[in-house]
DNA sequence: ATAGCTGCAAAGTCTTTGCATGTGT
DNA sequence: ACACATGCAAAGACTTTGCAGCTAT
């Protein structure tokens, strides 16, 4: 879950970038979700509130978030976009590809140790990694699984 | 560095695939590469052997590859196919956008605790996970460095 | 002979971009 | 005011697909 949404007014403000609605609202709809939305839902739930908000808006702002720090992108042939900057990892349910996220201080002892590992052994110097897990979420596993309809994006 | 192309008119025979031309020069050529090509990279090296062998039918047969369990696909912006299937885990190198392998085995211990302990902690399944570490190479750390183009496709 | 492949080109999907208009500061 | 953002639609980049002809078995 997801704490309160912060104000993202003075988020933006900080970095000097103007307070427009649909600028505002993108990043409002990101950190109230924790569903990992693409760009195309983004856009459905911008629209919501700001029905005018074109694709190529929500596009131009969710890069710029990324590009300032506000946001990840989680890669993908389908980017999906994340406004929790906490380090963590995400889990993939093969079944119905939904991303939960595992938190970053829960693996961090295994990781680090993994990256110090590499690190002598190979002298590749590395400065960060990403890790993905799959496998099925509880819902997924449940014995009335075939209720649970595959979606790709949330 | 990689071993010896095996045969691979026999891993397509073995699967009932028709051991056609193209199909055949893709997968060779994956198998001679561990730069982690792209569909264009295979296309181009292909072609210096096939010359009128389409991009779609690369794509085709990397498809049918994967779907085959004689490739692997690492997802991304760019799709990149990799015909090691031992178990591994990639380093990126941010500078020069190079892919090497990291060695499973080299990661397993430490990974398979980390898997054991994100699965206590969270319930969650886990089946599998894949780990992308990220740095600069050997050559881009180099005093010479700037000679080292940054590049895309290998 | 015939199911499966291929080349070609057209179509799809997701994302970016040019431009005239609108809007925060 | 005026630099920056937006809506719209067109263009891009990568990938898939329809189809008629070709080919491995």
């Amino acid at each position: 879950m997801r704490t309160i949404p912060k104000n993202s007014d003075a988020a933006l403000r900080a970095r000097g970038l103007r307070l427009t609605g649909p600028r505002r609202v993108v990043l409002e709809v990101l950190r109230g979700s924790d569903a990992h939305p693409t760009a195309e839902s983004v856009h459905r739930l911008v629209r919501r509130r700001l029905p005018r908000v074109s694709l190529g808006t929500v596009y131009r702002n969710l890069r710029l978030l990324v590009a300032e720090g506000l946001a990840a992108e989680i890669p993908g042939p389908h980017a999906r976009f994340d406004a929790n900057m906490d380090a963590h990892h995400h889990f993939t349910c093969v079944r119905c590809g939904r991303i939960v996220d595992v938190d970053g201080p829960l693996a961090e002892p295994h990781a680090e140790a993994l990256r110090v590992r590499i690190a002598a052994r190979t002298g590749l110097a590395i400065t960060h990694h990403r890790i993905e897990f799959f496998g099925r979420c509880p819902q997924c596993r449940a014995p009335r699984a075939r209720l649970h309809r595959p979606r790709r994006s949330p």
